[in-house]
DNA sequence: CTGTTAGCGCCTTCAC
DNA sequence: GTGAAGGCGCTAACAG
């Protein structure tokens, strides 16, 4: 990238002169126009920009502390909104001012941002949603900026999560009180370390209770609404409809009630529907028929991270700090209240 | 904010001293735990945090070029996905390093931002959903960086939108095609610029087709799912039912339509609705029943954005330029189509 | 009208 | 083991 000092040689001007006119006080300045066109031409062909770190440098202004987060780009994108919401809040109540980076990285390949490993870029760095390949190569690779992790554990990075298995388990429990015998699974292909641990609560606590999960009525998908629409499709046609139906993700049900509903098939006398409350629950709560989940709070889970973000800015906090939030089950008419 | 000058001054080393023992080379330098503890201390104390400014320049990294996206906080913030897979792409096509730095703002508060007039900040601004108080605001005071504004109109600066008034006008000849006579509209209280040009294109059109929207068809309300669900209250309470429903915006006909059909009110056999599709269109897609929608293209219109601001990194771009996309409408279950 | 210079905070090299 | 000095890109004060 080219440099004033470079715009000024070329245009046989000194710096000075070319600052004046790159913050529009040439006029007032008076610098000849001639020059300024001669200052200008140079700039268009060297496609000058100002360095922002240079000029932050320069101002006096109070430096804000940066915050990286890495945000994996896939469909979990639909999550941003709570999470961004729960940001916000957690950056109201600090009062050192934040900025906040999005850095999107492709889910699988973290080990590209290099930003992670240079000190020059982050304060502190926040990251959303890793594979298990992710969660493995910043735990050889030592991110060394202060990190949190957010739904995920870890021994040397501070977290803030969830019981995932926890969460399995509750609409387990759920299912199971409300005398569903034959239960199937529609869990997201893709190896999302939270995703799989609420899907072995939840197994685990069907054997626990005898109630056994069939293998072919695990269903590997993806997470889209579509996706959940062409598995109940597949269910449809293998006539294999179970009473009751887990989903990993919200996105899942919601596919599930629309093939559903245009197929008489009645939710919830006919198959039970629970799902994990990862979008926001407006959506579960709105749907015909509304669904019971597992409620998430991503916007305090969010909140949080600020917040310890803002302890480890401090110094108030130094070693690996883990909080884990509640869930809650929310009943709705996709499944039945038995008791 | 303490200056590592200062820490070197107060715990009596130099400034070399602590910038190793800030940067974990202490044990490879081999200074005295003495000294690392005494710096140490002064850090805690002084609440001491290097400035990311002064390492970039430092470092002889590319600086990337940062992008500030003030975006409304309120509501509308379950469009930020969609405008972050936009942002996404649009960077992907991009070749110069782009940081994207997060500005939420308060609704008709974008004149307490003051990085929009501080040049120190930001290489290029992009501003999303402002109100009508906003856009007066930076139209009278110029932001002397190049910004684009999303969805709105400027004679100043860059814009990427779609034609707000066609808009509405479409979902209005839908509903008119469709043999509507007694139309209802669910607008937003707050005044958004571009939806109260969508209301005005669907109202305008009614009236130039002879049909008349009595004023107390006419509903002002908030424009949450919630907000929606209460409303389709008030119009049965009212015992007003329309044969037809204009929805501001997607959140609102879904909350319609989680009330009509808990109330035995079929659509689209007793009321047609049609909505613009801001959200993901396959919310709207996927209800019961689905959606018609004049749907934006969000996503595109943001992808577009980053390309702008490329050009004008570039200095590809020098006057101002405005794009506009078309929008379509998605006939669905919610409306009748008689053609 | 334009050029010279000092210094913003940090890190690296070199010297002691 | 530690300190002094230079320079990253930029702007403002001052000098001509």
């Amino acid at each position: 990238m080219a440099t004033i000092k470079e715009v000024a040689k070329l245009a046989g001007v000194s710096v000075s002169t070319v600052s004046i006119i790159i913050n529009n006080k040439a006029d007032e300045r008076k610098i000849s126009l001639e020059t300024q066109n001669k200052v200008n031409d140079v700039i268009m062909k060297l496609n000058y920009q100002p360095s922002v770190a240079a000029k932050k440098l320069r101002s006096n202004e109070q430096d804000s502390y940066t915050v990286g987060i890495f945000w994996a780009s896939d469909f979990r994108a639909s999550y941003l909104n709570r999470i961004m919401i729960g940001i916000q809040d957690g950056m109201l109540q600090t009062k050192i001012p934040l900025d906040i980076v999005i850095c999107p990285y492709d889910p699988g390949k973290l080990h590209l941002q290099k930003k992670l490993y240079n000190r020059n870029s982050y304060n502190a760095i926040l990251i959303a949603n890793t594979t298990e390949k992710d969660n493995e190569y910043i735990h050889k690779n030592v991110i060394p900026i202060p990190t949190v992790l957010y739904n995920r554990k870890s021994d040397i990075y501070h977290t803030v999560g969830i019981d995932n298995e926890l969460a399995g388990r509750k609409a387990a429990l759920h299912l199971i009180s409300s005398g569903a015998k034959n239960i199937a699974m529609l869990c997201h292909k893709q190896k999302i370390l939270g995703m799989t641990s609420r899907s072995k609560g939840f197994y685990d606590t069907c054997i626990e209770n005898r109630i056994h999960i069939d293998e072919k009525n695990i269903y590997n998908i993806g997470a889209t609404i579509h996706d959940g629409a062409e598995a109940a499709k597949e269910l449809l046609k293998n006539k294999n409809i179970p009473d009751a139906i887990y989903c990993d993700s919200d996105s899942i049900s919601q596919g599930l009630l629309y093939t559903f509903n245009r197929s008489n098939i009645s939710v919830p006398d006919d198959v039970q529907v629970i799902s994990i409350g990862m979008e926001n629950s407006e959506y579960n709560k709105f749907f015909t028929p509304s669904i019971t989940v597992v409620d998430i709070p991503l916007e305090k889970l969010a909140a949080k991270c600020m917040q310890v973000i803002e302890g480890v800015a401090n110094h108030k906090i130094t070693s690996p700090t883990h909080f884990e939030f509640e869930t809650s089950l929310i009943q709705r008419e996709s499944t039945i209240n038995k008791i």
